[in-house]
DNA sequence: TTCATTTTTGTAATCGTTACAAATTTATAA
DNA sequence: TTATAAATTTGTAACGATTACAAAAATGAA
């Protein structure tokens, strides 16, 4: 029983297009913050007919609507994510996988002098996961070479 | 009595070559995050056979040897700060700015499960800043006239 | 149907960044 | 000093993600 994706746009007022459900949907089955190669590529077969730009378009609407999220953590491309609840994005920089974490609630204090009004907030975290440096002591060698080989 | 650049660089085992100075300078002088377009545009008057290549070489091996960070809050260019101290940064929707706001010690929690290894942390927050939208009342027309007027 | 509006499409353009090789500068050795 | 090697800088060309734009297609209303 999967979310639905139709039903989302509609509580946003946004026309449910065949397309616009397709993108959503694929984000709401794959919560892998997938750029919009990623999508398109997932897509184009199902829809023969699909433009590139339609995919931009689509998803830079849905995220100035907020129904999904523009995940920024990535230099070059945009990634995207349907999750639009507060949590923490970290990147391996070895395999470049972006790894969702929960963050304790109002474990955040900053201090607000300015009075600033903050609507959104980003955290990113860069690392290395344990696929790609195991904790073992064995491995300093891997974590090197792996270090190299980008 | 300005924080010396080559002393810096010697720090990290950077030749101090006058264009390294010269960038690196710049950035302490200026802890506006600024682009390389801006480093470049303030730097060329004084050396005027400058390249932008150079800018971008200096800037990444600075960010690189973790005497700089880069700072992408912004979508479109990086920005560099010479300040690598820990602190958030806030961007402000409507004129650009970007602000500066200190974290409180040990604030910041985060269910870490996963065994990940986390070398850096950036916090960024998005909103307007008070002179894009000032506190009162009235200024409800201003902060309407700033967003359109972009 | 007809007309207006919205959505989608494809191409061209934009722009920040990088690749690359030549040119210059700096360091080292004889 | 001179010669040679290494490091740094430079300029151009290329890259690639994103956007602008106008035409085409689909949708909705009358």
């Amino acid at each position: 029983m999967k979310n639905n994706a139709q039903k989302k746009l509609s509580e946003f007022n946004i026309k449910p297009s065949l397309h616009r459900i397709a993108v959503l949907q694929y984000l709401m089955d794959h919560y892998t913050h997938p750029d919009v190669d990623t999508v398109f590529n997932a897509l184009s077969h199902k829809i023969p007919t699909l433009s590139k730009t339609t995919i931009y378009n689509i998803l830079k609407l849905l995220s100035k609507s907020g129904v999904i999220r523009c995940v920024t953590i990535d230099e070059k491309t945009q990634r995207f994510d349907a999750d639009t609840s507060e949590h923490v994005h970290f990147k391996c920089k070895h395999c470049g996988k972006i790894i969702d974490l929960p963050v304790l609630d109002n474990s955040i204090k900053i201090k607000n002098t300015q009075k600033l009004k903050i609507d959104e907030m980003d955290i990113f975290l860069y690392g290395t996961c344990p696929l790609c440096k195991p904790p073992s002591k064995k491995t300093v060698s891997n974590a090197l070479k792996s270090k190299s080989s980008k």
